[in-house]
DNA sequence: TTGGTTAATTAGGCAAGCCTAATTAACTTA
DNA sequence: TAAGTTAATTAGGCTTGCCTAATTAACCAA
């Protein structure tokens, strides 16, 4: 039999079955069962299959136990989740129980290599004696700005667009606000205000940074701003629109 | 009929239909099975399937269109994919093509809110104006040590373990580097040395920043060094016991 | 207009990962 | 140690998403 790459499911098992291991001593069928949200038969069956491919040491009716290759690969699943769990808690500072869930996503769908260069971002962020140490704490406090809900002013001391506008970045760009713009204008999406509410409505929408557009209707006189992108039109509001910070494609 | 949740590959159609009527005006069977790497078979399935749930516009032999319904949750998988991709390669320096790919994995697996924040560290680390500009820059520079393969020196200049050591950081933690533990000293991983195919290695072994750990043999005599996490025992070599940074746990 | 070619669909199957209901084995305790 | 309880397994089914082979529809060119 060839060497099958464990499914998703497969690798939940397995860690769920180290865990048990190490919190409880041994490994039950209705333990599993339970902490994996499925009935006892798909445990069984799941069983059947991980002990035929070596994975874990099964017969009716007796406790199971990891063999060297399936703990392995548990250990190696459980400790990709717990970093991307800190990443998600000490980086992001996203809540525990959810970072939890997320790191249990992620898990299956980064490879070495992307892992790798997530590991060297905490690192760089949380230790990096280089990085300031000021760094992750700067973005905390954006984090915290970026959560309220306030208007942007000239005093704004967080990391969002501020009233010196347009900034000049290069030859071509020019920064400033989406609501500033003209009907028939093109650019980018380059940075979304504060403000949770609106930011998430503009993540609905798909209008984050880097997307391109060009602008169908300006809003005026109440009516919402239209942009395009993708072929798809999205609405905005007067609000929305002033927080959305975009560079401007200049026409050659 | 209840309103159902797209499943991953149902998501991957309506993306590829967008692409699609948005590249050469329309989509066709056969070229959605070529994108998505199925049957054509499969794909008459799935429109089938999608055109019931009001998600695409779909009657035998003809042009296969998006519904609004379509198009909204097409788009915003899009701006997601490209937002991801975007932080794969600005951020992480991920390679186009790979960054490609692990977005289409990960784009499935972020909600809403986690998407936020990693929006908000993209901003902070790309645009932000309180945020250094040389933060990003810095970063990259500490990928470039990274991915090289020399041993650190005290003329290190990455963001690495350099000479200096120990650290103190707080009351009951003193940093040091793994090799230089004994025999049942517990400790946590803070760091992983510069030198890819060492820091790869780690990976595969689970043994990552935030890894809690202690000692069971220590590498002497040429002979490996043999740490236990979560009950799993890892070995390592002399090289790579020197690139990981630890935090000792005193006892009490 | 009539073959020939290509595209699309239908029909029938398969594997994974679940489920419920029924059965069997194992513990527990009177 | 016999009866009751709980745990685990078997049996049989369902859905999703894929497949191949066979069929049908559409298009094109002589």
């Amino acid at each position: 039999m060839i060497e099958q790459k464990l499914s998703e499911s497969q690798q939940d098992y397995l860690k769920i079955v180290l865990d048990l291991i190490n919190e409880k001593k041994v490994a039950r069928t209705k333990e599993i069962a339970h902490r994996k949200g499925v009935s006892m038969p798909s445990v069984t069956e799941a069983m059947q299959k991980l002990s035929q491919e070596d994975y874990v040491q099964y017969s009716a009716r007796e406790f199971i136990e990891l063999t060297p290759k399936g703990e392995e690969a548990a250990h190696r699943l459980t400790s990709k989740h717990a970093f991307l769990k800190h990443f998600l808690v000490d980086v992001l500072g996203i809540k525990d129980e959810i970072a939890d869930k997320d790191a249990c996503k992620l898990e299956h769908h980064l490879d070495k290599s992307t892992l790798d260069r997530f590991i060297l971002l905490y690192q760089f962020l949380t230790e990096c004696p280089k990085s300031d140490k000021r760094t992750i704490n700067l973005f905390k406090e954006c984090i915290k700005a970026a959560e309220g809900d306030f208007l942007c002013d000239s005093d704004c001391k967080s990391c969002f667009i501020s009233s010196n506008f347009p900034h000049r970045y290069g030859e071509k760009t020019v920064h400033t606000l989406l609501s500033k713009l003209n009907r028939g204008q093109k650019g980018r999406v380059i940075m979304l205000g504060p403000g949770s509410e609106i930011r998430l409505s503009l993540i609905d929408k798909g209008l984050l940074p880097g997307s391109k557009f060009h602008v169908e209707e300006i809003g005026d006189a109440g009516r919402p701003f239209v942009v395009q992108t993708d072929g798809c039109l999205i609405e905005l509001d007067e609000a929305a629109a002033k927080m959305i910070e975009v560079a401007i494609e200049q026409p050659e």
